[in-house]
DNA sequence: GGGAATATGTGAAAAAGTTATCAAATAACC
DNA sequence: GGTTATTTGATAACTTTTTCACATATTCCC
């Protein structure tokens, strides 16, 4: 992977968009498409997705666009999604039983295969065929279960405690669910969602109508 | 509100990182703050800080910094946060019913007061002191109900038809998880949380390892 | 009250990201 | 096989966002 230039974390988000846009016109049997096309699709510009894709290299066919199987398996292969990802699960509340009871995560090949808790009652439990072990075990657990990608589902309180029990374990890719920064060593990647965050977007919006370009 | 340039997106989503931040401040009782220590905080730039701040007005005291109770007020009624946002829930699978029951909304002041699914053996039940109506209702039951946010949490298969469910109920602010775009009238916005797609970032920079900035 | 220390707010510079433009490449058609 | 119509990939122009640097304002202390 002969890569140089960095690229925009915003340019790799939208390869995900592009994923999912192909992912449908695949099930409609749609052979090619176009960048203009792709654009109108996913409410962008044919120059934005041209130029996310020069990043990478080149996938198209002048006069005739892209097709449409190629350009997925291209995009999938960059983003590492060609392949299951084995996903390890720290908080098994109302949040986390949700998204180990989520479907969209298993199609998109990211499957939960150990949960953690802190609660005696869970631990030791299986839930949606996951089993609970004490997220003070995650330093043994993890390195023999597989996973490598974590999930922090946990009181914003515990989050910290809980990210340091996934590292320990080995992980080096955490998405956070919990509110606030989490500290952890260079080498590791967190990617926060915090869902309070988002409506307080739409408040803003809502409140300062107009604002929005 | 005499503010004339508009406000960068980016810089919305971080006011409610200060806002976090200084919500925790305040509940360590620290009176007073400064750029640059809300920057070693939040994980950003002081320049940063102040320069969002600065599309808003003038906040801190030359010399000392910010009065850690003042600023959170003035973010907090910016954000439009500093009241209660009552909140229709469309979808109560295992997504919904955990943001349903999720703590760090009513937290926040996102109270959900009303919630909609198409399952015929939910609707008329109340889960979490929340009654359940037939999505197909929204547009009869949302305008005597109060609530000014919709969250979206059904398959993607339907987040069109729940959207316009509660759009058409007069609804202008809308989180959906659902993946996909959503199309909506001009004068309603949508934010967009795609799980399955917070997951391939991390993927991406799993498979690529070192291309982070 | 005056002087030193501190930290803001802002304008200018730099960097990053997006949009527009166009030559080059390919396909479709006659 | 040559001509026309498409559509890419790349470069250039533009816009937005971030960082830098410093004059200005305020506090603190003597």
């Amino acid at each position: 992977m002969a890569r140089a230039k960095k690229i925009p974390s915003t340019t790799v988000s939208r390869l995900s968009v592009y994923v999912r846009a192909l992912q449908k016109l695949r099930n409609e049997a749609v052979v090619t498409t176009s960048s203009e096309k792709l654009a109108e699709q996913v409410g962008l510009t044919a120059a934005q997705i041209r130029k996310d894709l020069a990043y990478f290299g080149q996938f198209g066919v002048p006069g005739r666009g892209y097709y449409v199987e190629n350009l997925h398996n291209e995009l999938a292969m960059i983003l590492g999604i060609n392949r299951r990802w084995e996903v390890a699960l720290a908080g098994v509340g109302h949040l986390g039983y949700a998204l180990l009871a989520y479907n969209g995560f298993k199609k998109q090949g990211f499957d939960v295969v150990v949960a953690f808790d802190k609660d005696p009652a869970k631990i030791g439990q299986t839930w949606e065929g996951v089993k609970i072990y004490d997220i003070a075990e995650a330093r043994h657990v993890l390195p023999e279960c597989g996973a490598e990608i974590g999930i922090i589902a946990v009181p914003a309180a515990s989050a910290q405690e809980a990210c340091d029990a996934l590292v320990a374990g080995g992980l080096k890719s955490i998405l956070s669910f919990a509110p606030g920064r989490i500290i952890v060593p260079p080498d590791v990647t967190v990617k926060r969602v915090e869902l309070a965050m988002e409506l307080e977007w739409l408040s803003y919006y809502a409140t300062n109508i107009g604002e929005r370009g």
